[in-house]
DNA sequence: CGTTTCGTTGAAGAGTGTCAAGGCCAGTGG
DNA sequence: CCACTGGCCTTGACACTCTTCAACGAAACG
């Protein structure tokens, strides 16, 4: 928005993870300045994303992992004979593209779903780096092993969880990231449509309208569109952990 | 089975990479013969499991990645709440554990489905060797990176895919580890019981019970308890990808 | 050989999906 | 400024898949 994308949205920027305000989120605490400044040699560019445009579909050559600096994207995997999946959206801090490292090449679409821009990491050189800088190879680790623990949570709400919980357990988990980027936690905007939803729940978007209007109903949400407020997270809470009414309190 | 594992199941054996039939699965190719002796350092035990006995749980604190040598185990995480979801099911040449590195602690519950056998590879050591030897760190990056494609692909079966689709895809992906390891890709032994199945795939065991007997009666398995012949995989696949019938011949 | 765990099958019911109609909102062009 | 358009969301009625509950049979284990 302040400046001009070059060409094919890549603006060949200094980056400086120094003063970077989601260091907490994306470093690991405990770096030296030496080991700062070949982090940043390695994080040498970033790339603007359009809302709608892709930061890479599957298929294609991997080279790069992403950090995101600003926006909100998702990730989808798409089966043979077309069917779509997301499989997670992605906002500030947040490292996306490790699905690639297996691989020569992408398995999944990730796409802009509001003006995007990240940190680009060249995968060769973070190896390097990795080598030689233990703290940032752990901290690596930790990421991927994070991603792995997400998306076994994902399995059990998409394997065990009714519709309710589901939206229940999401909605708390998007008010739970905001809050750690510093928004507020009980109102946000859904950057994703009803459809986008549904699919990175198991559900139709139809039943994810219903379910949230049921909220609604219930006093526990304030939805407008893409606009929502958390009116009663507890009761929010409750519904995840099997379906207690409101507060646990009595009837 | 040949040699009596010594008190808690904790066999202080000599290990020997460099002559495990597991090697194409587990090792990256074109390691030196110091990296593998390198890595044979780094991987010193080996640990016996019995039947229904955990590798670890979750809470525990995380300490080793184990490769499965011989075996086959279920890793499962629950909720607060009590449900329980089977993430996955782990065979000779995977590596397990990988849930653990985020935190300190295990996330997860790993349990022998029958007596099985894997090395214990201490991670400090791990994180060590793979600063020093830069293939492996790659290879381990691509493992891990592995397992979160195939929890996409879990979370593309979980969300978007009808019973009969799910177990499917669950046969031929069993079929196809199964040949990878040089058995039967057509005939074999599920280790698992029709709930653990369910677990995995958002099912009830009633319901995976029905289908494997509907397959049957169509001429696409043959089934008598845990054993199971493949007759016709295409049929499989066929149902897989969007249902078509049988061969997608006619009717 | 009894006990327990596991698997199969049926009938009824709940929870989502499907189909369809209509409303809301932002962007576009007159 | 207003009407128009298309995408997104909401809501209802109905269909269908899967679950639930229950009974029974088969295999595994001590």
């Amino acid at each position: 928005m302040n400046a001009p994308a070059t060409g094919f949205s890549l603006a060949h920027l200094k980056v400086a993870c120094s003063n970077c305000n989601l260091r907490e989120l994306c470093l690991p605490l405990g770096l030296t300045l030496p080991d700062i400044e070949k982090l940043e040699e390695l994080v040498s560019t970033r790339r603007k994303v359009k809302r709608g445009e892709s930061l890479f579909r599957a298929g294609d050559r991997f080279e790069s992992l992403y950090a995101v600096r600003l926006g909100f994207l998702k990730s989808t995997v798409m089966s043979t004979d077309g069917r779509e999946q997301v499989t997670g959206f992605h906002m500030a801090g947040e490292l996306v593209g490790m699905d690639g490292i297996s691989g020569e090449q992408h398995s999944c679409d990730t796409v802009a779903l509001e003006d995007t821009e990240v940190c680009v990491i060249p995968y060769e050189r973070l190896e390097d780096v990795a080598g030689s800088v233990p703290v940032l190879r752990n901290h690596f680790h930790k990421v991927m092993s994070r991603e792995i623990v997400r998306e076994h949570g994902v399995m059990l709400l998409l394997g065990s969880m009714h519709a309710e919980e589901r939206l229940a357990a999401f909605l708390l988990n998007l008010s739970q990231r905001f809050e750690a980027r510093g928004y507020s936690r009980t109102e946000f905007v859904l950057r994703m449509t009803r459809a986008e939803i549904g699919s990175f729940l198991g559900l139709k978007l139809e039943t994810v309208s219903r379910v949230l209007s049921r909220f609604a109903q219930e006093g526990l949400l304030e939805v407008n569109q893409k606009h929502v407020r958390i009116l009663n997270a507890d009761g929010l809470r409750a519904i995840v952990s099997g379906h207690g009414t409101s507060c646990e309190s009595g009837s």
